[in-house]
DNA sequence: CTAAAAGATGTTAGCGCTAACACGTCCAAG
DNA sequence: CTTGGACGTGTTAGCGCTAACATCTTTTAG
């Protein structure tokens, strides 16, 4: 930095405002400093910030689940909002169901100084985690969970809303027979996604739902999926709550020799990239999992409050078309 | 620090020895020291290590794909490496495709004074990346990728003999008839995947093997799979390159009415969590990601240069069994 | 045209840690 | 007994940066 600073003709300090955006550099003198540091392709050395910050400017990302697509984005949003407001990102493992570990993983993050703590899923619906992280004085946004303690930011999406709008897409393009797969029981989004899409059939005069339990995975998706297809009256459309379930719903319904969306449309939640990746693709509902990420590190760092539901999208893709009959 | 020395009764300097290791301090200093570390719950600050080790002591991670279970994996392991030994992790979005970016994010990983860097695929098949390392005088280990230019320490599992092994194994229960799921053409895995399938095949009098092409999506396998069920000889086990193309393999089986493992059997490659996850659940190979990324970190820590193949490991499930016939 | 306020820059000190060296202390060999 | 060396520990300095305050320069109002 100091080299900056000579070929600038300025003081280290001023390099550092200009690094920092500080408002009180006369344009001229930014101008300058910029211009050396786009040449000499100088980069500041985030240790040394965060050091001189003296213990500020650190937020924690816990992680539950290491071989999850979801984890991979969120830390990659997670790592953009940090850098974009200068903090540095602590990563720590936790267990999802080891209360000691999860203790020990917040302890951690609170020992290494971190103000803030981004809690993804399945963390955030863990009293363990949020009563550790509570007890160190340590803020905490959770990511698609609700708000189980108080004080918490929750970031997510209107998960019954979106079922809402997915059924009633459904319902739209004609379908009457809608099965249902849900979601695991101990995650509130599954209720919710429940109530949604019930809520829209119940507006229907001669609209049923039918549901059958899931777990969200591929596996409980397909065995759902089987179960619905056997019954006398068979569902012209099925509604999983996650996009892997519904990928189980359609290889069930290949495997009963019936094709998508011919004779069954099938939607799923989320958009992971098996949404896109399996065929046909599947009509969903996109959470944007990166930028509440990243809004999570903002509003760490920031000190912000900006609490709500995060705007969803509804994807359509090949899975769905109107009931052939 | 200076607290634990304190109540240590020892100076901050031997303090950080205990913490680092240091083979030079008396067995009963050490004890005392880590009593009092474990009784106040310290944890060095990451950033001041770093700084302190004026440059030294960081590698940098390249990351090109936010949506991938792969990339999660590879990330927890290269922390836990990282933290083993003592270094600083950086973690630096690229983009695979994009030779200025996969410059420029190089170059911030040496401007943030990396001394090495960890290269997943599809990176480390990027002349563009590899040339920017090079000339940024950083080590580099690449990750599931041959060795493309001089200087690179590689991790990678044998392709080949894992390929040789599963169509082996498959050759064993019986089958003769074998059909074969490339992967991506400029991922040279896929060559030496199907290779070793076809060495296997080509030792055994009356086998043959019947390659078609993909491209690792689930999408690919799918189509691949119905080519070769649509054959009027048709093969009585499908090997897929990995385990997307195996899903959408096991989907084309089903949706032509067939039975997994009853008709056809399919094996797949990598051992992701669609492995398991799919029904029946997938015969494949799997690759210790999480493992190698440590052990890449590790090297990049040491200084090593311990190449070689990683050992990878064949896993039966339900999806593979003896001709029915 | 001057004084006070506001704006722009520089100075000093220190974030928490670790190299590098300096300093004891104890042992073995002469 | 010495004395050189191995060993264990302390001291000093500084990693690259930024708060906080000090200083200098411009404005603006009276």
């Amino acid at each position: 930095m100091s080299d900056i600073a000579r070929l600038a003709g300025v003081s280290p300090m001023t390099v550092s405002r200009v690094v920092n955006g500080d408002a009180r550099v006369r344009a001229a003198t930014r101008e300058k400093v910029e211009a050396v540091i786009r040449e000499t392709g100088y980069v500041p050395d985030p240790a040394a910030r965060i050091l001189a910050r003296a213990g500020g400017g650190r937020i924690g990302l816990l992680y539950a689940n290491p071989s999850n697509a979801y984890l991979a984005e969120v830390l990659s949003g997670a790592l953009e909002g940090a850098r974009s407001v200068g903090l540095l990102l602590l990563i720590e493992p936790s267990r999802a169901g080891a209360p000691d570990e999860e203790r020990e993983a917040v302890r951690r993050l609170a020992a290494g100084g971190a103000q803030g703590v981004i809690v993804p899923p399945p963390l955030g619906e863990s009293l363990a985690t949020l009563d550790a992280i509570a007890a160190s004085g340590m803020k905490a946004v959770v990511l698609a969970a609700p708000v189980m303690r108080d004080g918490l930011v929750s970031l997510r999406v209107d998960d019954r809303g979106a079922a809402h709008e997915m059924t009633q897409y459904l319902l739209d393009l004609g379908h009457r027979q809608i099965g249902f797969v849900e979601g695991r029981q101990d995650q509130s989004a599954s209720a919710d996604r429940r109530q949604g899409a019930q809520a829209a059939v119940d507006a229907i005069d001669g609209a049923v739902l039918w549901a059958e339990a899931g777990d969200f995975t591929y596996r409980s998706g397909f065995e759902a999926g089987q179960r619905l297809l056997a019954r006398s009256q068979r569902p012209t459309a099925i509604f999983a709550s996650n996009d892997d379930m519904a990928a189980g719903v359609l290889a069930a319904v290949h495997a009963a020799g019936l094709s998508t969306p011919g004779d069954i449309s099938v939607a799923g939640f989320d958009d992971t990239y098996l949404a896109a990746g399996v065929w046909p693709t599947l009509t969903t509902i996109r959470q944007p999992v990166a930028e509440m990420a990243r809004a999570a590190a903002v509003i760490l760092g920031r000190g912000g409050e900006e609490d709500g539901p995060v705007p969803h999208q509804f994807v359509a893709r090949e899975s769905t078309a109107s009931p052939s009959d």
